[in-house]
DNA sequence: AAATATACTTAGCTCTGCTATATAGTTGCC
DNA sequence: GGCAACTATATAGCAGAGCTAAGTATATTT
């Protein structure tokens, strides 16, 4: 039913996106003058708020040699502003300046074109590949390949598959309440980490249940 | 259901897989030496042949003068050569050496931790995974976004969900036998491009049946 | 206090990706 | 046939990505 030459189809499907999104083409139609390394780095600080070299450049996936150049061209067009970390002398505090923000709230930080073709995805689709993307972002942070985000797999506050409602089957003890895959996130404001065994056992939890199981009704 | 910010996060999982993708991790940790641009030539050179410079860069995306300097890199390094197009003189052709086709073979195109991450899935999921990316793709196709891929989707040859067998609801008429959505082709060697009025129409039918009422029997 | 480690920066390299321009071959049109 | 317009590729010059290696300043360890 399943074999290496489908995978590699799917490979090709990821990295044609993978292409897209790498092209300058989307980003100069919204001429805001940027590279992706640099729309990458503003994201993260958008999203995570203020933060050090080193942490951007294991985020973003480069050495800190060139997280510390981009950045510095960020501050010189005036988007990002360094300042002395106050818990260490020698680390660097990255924060957004308000032109940053603008340029990242403006456009958006996906090319319209992509979040369209996502958005008339159906909630069943959407559900599926939620999933899998999670999956696949965890399957690269265990083996190390790409930084730990801080989805909800690997969050102490979630509780996957408690509730029978199909729509709403997970559960967030942060918020104390329940939520859908669809709403899974990949980089929550609120994740911390859990241990290693619960982390398991919840990760097992999540994947016992098939994808088709729910969401459907 | 279905808002934006679900939108957003799903977006963010493609730009994150497209940050590892992107990374020269992986590929340096195979040490082939190569560029992500030099293995994306490569491999449309394996899948699809000898080919002019123009087209190459049309389908990585890049302009003619960047491919044209790429190609120029690879062709330094052995594993590409250049000869006369028979048909027109000023155009090139572009076609992999053995050390070439070694280097693509050796290690795949694709890192090997996506591969095994997809490997993962169940295949409920990759069929829906396939049809996403179907249709994510043909959406930036269709945009103008990215140069037209062979996809199934758009050949004269398939005919989607007209068997009653879950698991081989669609029919390629150059094979002239039925398959499965988790076989369907992002870049198919036998693709002929079907006319316009015939492409929405089958690419209508295809998008009638919902995902999740085949492939899972 | 000295040795070691850490956070960042800088320099030097190759390569990407762009625009603009040059060169050669093709096509169209009179 | 001949000239203009077009097309396929190449080259140059620019900003920047991404790397390694080496340098600087601060922290931590011994």
């Amino acid at each position: 039913m399943q074999d290496t030459g489908d995978i590699e189809q799917v490979a090709a499907g990821f990295f044609q996106v993978g292409l897209y999104l790498r092209s300058k083409q989307w980003r100069s139609a919204e001429k805001s003058g940027l590279t992706s390394t640099q729309v990458s780095i503003l994201g993260f600080l958008k999203r995570r708020g203020p933060n050090r070299v080193m942490a951007l450049a294991r985020l973003v996936g480069i050495t800190e040699a060139t997280a510390s150049r981009a950045i510095s061209t960020l501050q010189r067009k005036g988007l990002v502003e360094k300042s002395a970390d106050p818990d260490d002398g020698r680390a660097t505090r990255i924060s957004l300046r308000t032109a940053g923000v603008r340029a990242m709230s403006r456009q958006s930080e996906f090319p319209e074109t992509l979040l369209a073709a996502l958005a008339g995805l159906d909630p069943a689709e959407s559900t599926v590949l939620h999933r899998v993307l999670s999956k696949v972002i965890l399957h690269l942070q265990e083996s190390g390949a790409i930084e730990p985000q801080r989805m909800c797999c690997t969050c102490r506050f979630f509780q996957p598959y408690v509730h029978t409602d199909a729509f709403r089957p997970h559960h967030c003890e942060f918020v104390d309440a329940p939520f859908g895959t669809v709403s899974l996130r990949l980089d929550c404001g609120d994740h911390i980490q859990a241990g290693e065994a619960v982390r398991t056992q919840r990760w097992r939890r999540f994947l016992a249940v098939k994808p088709l199981e729910q969401g459907n009704s």
